[in-house]
DNA sequence: GAAGATCTGTTGACATATCAACAATCATGG
DNA sequence: CCATGATTGTTGATATGTCAACAGATCTTC
């Protein structure tokens, strides 16, 4: 059996190992959640909200969290029946929302927040900050060359 | 309003940094394997699959690519129903399957393999490769910080 | 060998995600 | 003003993912 095309150095593996560490974080983010019934992408946008005291559009949130704007729209949906969102009319623009977290939302946050924060820590343990900072550099210049690349994926 | 909140320091930015940039990455191969009508995911199990010749058991599969057993059953459906895959029996187990590529997918992986390559490393553009063992690494740490951390999350 | 526990794969319920198509609204250039 | 085009959100089809529960097969232990 022919060997299939393999590439050299660890460029290659070293993608492989990002999209796992990605994997094995969000899931340990799923397990951590979990206590208070939240999934990952539903705290991904209370705590985006949180910041936004005058509210976010769907479509927004869609782009910070890199969505398809259909699916913010089950997303809010299940959180608002929950009632820890609102959607309210966008003065001037008849279109969209502006959806804002209610006052149980910021609470469950406030409630949430430190442990997540300490399990963030605990994630890097061992690694000292310089690391850190380096690696943070290092996936920055990633997500410009996969933008750089993109157009040409297209193709 | 209360600010929520926050940690200080590189080490919560740079965790939300590595889901985005595994979020792009994905989104990327995405396109790119749309090509071939794949998504990511039917590619990894082909991929994996490529280096199996006497192919693998379902739970393996789903262990390797970090996901529920339940979810490889449809994956493979899929790809078994387009020709891809096939389900042979194991000698000596009659719960599992030997999963394994049909020529067709061996001929569509040498076909989409090389392009895959060459995008792999064009996303690595202006790293050199000690930063790319690095990052390999401190990726590996944080993995087993994880599994180290999990048993906590459940309590 | 039989009982109990464990493993493998499937199913059904559901959340999360994409995409295409649609309706309503807004923006722009004649 | 108004036709044309772009934007916003929803819907329906479908893929991907989790989880719990189940059936059948295998393993362990006595």
């Amino acid at each position: 059996m022919k060997k299939l095309s393999g590439a050299p150095g660890p460029r290659y593996p070293a993608l492989l190992q990002l999209l796992r560490t990605a994997e094995n974080l969000w899931n340990a983010s799923r397990l951590f959640f979990g206590r208070w019934d939240l999934s990952p992408s539903q705290f991904n946008v209370l705590n985006l909200l949180s910041g936004e005291q005058a509210g976010l559009s769907q479509i927004e949130i869609s782009r910070q969290l890199i969505m398809h704007r259909s699916n913010a729209t089950g997303l809010i949906d299940r959180l608002e029946q929950r009632g820890l969102l609102q959607r309210r009319a966008t003065p001037g623009d008849r279109r969209a929302y502006r959806v804002v977290l209610t006052p149980a939302a910021r609470r469950l946050l406030e409630e949430i927040l430190p442990g997540y924060h300490r399990l963030a820590e605990q994630v890097w343990d061992n690694l000292p900050v310089a690391r850190v900072k380096r690696l943070l550099a290092d996936l920055s210049r990633l997500d410009s060359n996969i933008a750089q690349i993109k157009p040409e994926i297209r193709k």
